[in-house]
DNA sequence: GCCAACGTTGGC
DNA sequence: GCCAACGTTGGC
């Protein structure tokens, strides 16, 4: 199973989301940069991902979810009055993907990007160079891990 | 709110 | 195909 992780603003969809419903479905739409579909393509049913909060109070990583469907066609481009519209994608041909995820858990207190940058374990994460703007990236599975060292959450089960 | 870094657009 | 202008991201 691949690993990855999401960016999101926790105003407009946090972990919080998740866990209020966790039974719930929500699907990762909105996504408009080509190297983050790519990456969102690639996802595949059972995957996990880091929710990462950016743009907020407390940066950092916040939570596991679970891709419960891999891509389809992003709905939002075609709908003329979401701001994801897309007037150059059609139905035979659609731009964007989505993914559906659901909740695996909270990661409590969430994992800073401070302490993400201060770990020199890290073989290759994009998300702590400086500049980096992919919003969906892949973590190896030594980063994963390694990032999970510093989850307090999982010391208590 | 600022601003550096980056991706996209569009004129040529 | 180049590249300047522009809009957006995201940490601070």
């Amino acid at each position: 199973m691949a690993k990855w992780l999401v960016k999101s603003e926790p105003s407009e969809c946090g972990i919080a989301d998740f866990a209020r419903d966790p039974e719930g479905v929500i699907p990762w739409d909105g996504v408009r940069n080509y190297q983050a579909r790519n990456f969102l393509a690639q996802m595949q049913e059972g995957d996990e991902v880091f929710i990462y909060h950016s743009s907020c109070k407390h940066i950092g990583i916040a939570g596991i979810v679970r891709v419960v469907k891999a891509a389809y066609a992003d709905p939002l481009q075609f709908d003329p009055e979401s701001r994801y519209f897309d007037a150059k994608s059609s139905a035979d041909k659609p731009r964007w993907q989505a993914v559906d995820l659901a909740y695996v858990r909270t990661i409590n207190p969430l994992i800073s990007l401070d302490r993400l940058k201060s770990l020199d374990g890290l073989t290759d994460l994009p998300l702590v160079r400086k500049g980096n703007r992919l919003s969906v990236m892949p973590v190896n599975e030594d980063d994963w891990n390694t990032i999970l060292t510093l989850d307090a959450t999982a010391k208590r089960h």
